[in-house]
DNA sequence: GTCCATTTCTAACGTTGTTAGATTTTCTAA
DNA sequence: TTAGAAAATCTAACAACGTTAGAAATGGAC
């Protein structure tokens, strides 16, 4: 019965048609306007058609986080693949990091909201996470410098980057700012690794 | 007429009920407990008495938020008085600072989140920046070295500190490690401050 | 062409922030 | 002390939200 397969595909479709309209609404409107209504007749269905794909609106805001952390992940490998030196392949991503905050800032700020579960987060951020362990290695490698093991060093980075993300994205400070704020605290970091290696 | 001051002061009396009802409310339940009729319940009103000392719930969580500032300031300035040695005053008020987010997560949160405009966030902050200012001019005195100016030495650190507080606050990492990070992070800065200026 | 399963919609429930208007309380003044 | 003004408070409702139950429509299988 080849019809059910091609029901299934259907479904599939819906199910990404209503994920993608919900995040078009969530970037161009913000968090306020992304309702389960307004998404569901962005797709001209009516409201509970959505609860056939989704358990609830927090299911689905749950994919447009891990879609986020997709399009983060590919913002960073591909300006990391840019850059063939070490030191400032870092200092480009972190720049690239807070860049994206700034340009995604709704997005953004659901990526780290509090509707998503802490673990959740953490396996969608993971990609990102691994991608930052590596850069860290080659510049460590490239020195001779080990810095703080166990992750920590990564968690640092992790969390200056996130800091300096949110003064940007929310105009604490500026965008451009908070750039060069960031590739400042970066280059400021691995250079205070680095003489402590000394 | 004596009456009229006392009725000012009875009206400020259940205004200011309200913000430690609505206080109460965010630390110990959090944001989505958070109702005007369940502060209005709380404080033994109805709901629209709120609408008499406020324009509205986000002006209202405002007040709430510059309570939180006040009360993030006085835990630094506490932390800073206590401790005479110029290093170990910043790194434990950076530990302060991460403690503050874990300690009362749910003010933290609304402290950054979106409901409050960056203007209003800045103004309630600024004491805060301040003080981070004060340590961070007594340190340059202290070794003779002077970090990036304009501001953005202590923007930097206070991203950081955000930065970490948020992986803390949210259990994406725990609380205590979230707190060596952030001593770690702020003494590689330093240190790499002072490496810059040899 | 009839029946069954799936899909979709209509209608509703409870809760939210917020406002209008009635009602009660409190103060002032004769 | 009481009549009337002013303030405070409540009741009732509105629109919008997430969500669910049950009716209507659709489409494939015999």
């Amino acid at each position: 019965m080849p019809s059910s397969t091609r029901r299934a595909r259907e479904r599939a479709g819906i199910r990404d048609r209503i994920i993608e309209a919900a995040l078009h609404v969530l970037e161009s409107e913000g968090a306020g306007a992304l309702t389960v209504r307004r998404i569901a007749t962005d797709v001209e269905y009516t409201a509970p058609v959505v609860y056939q794909h989704f358990a609830g609106k927090d299911a689905l805001v749950a994919e447009l986080v891990v879609h986020g952390y997709a399009l983060l992940m590919a913002d960073a490998a591909r300006i990391a693949a840019g850059e063939p030196d070490v030191d400032r392949r870092l200092l480009r991503v972190a720049a690239g990091y807070v860049r994206f905050a700034s340009e995604h800032p709704h997005l953004y700020e659901v990526m780290n909201g509090t509707t998503i579960a802490a673990s959740n987060r953490r396996d969608a951020a993971q990609p990102t996470i691994d991608l930052l362990t590596e850069l860290l290695a080659a510049w460590s490698a490239e020195h001779g410098v080990t810095p703080p093991g166990d992750n920590e060093a990564c968690e640092i980075i992790w969390g200056v980057l996130h800091g300096l993300a949110s003064l940007g994205y929310h105009d604490t400070v500026g965008n451009e700012r908070a750039q060069r704020l960031a590739e400042q605290a970066l280059a400021t970091i691995l250079r205070g690794w680095q003489a402590t290696a000394r």
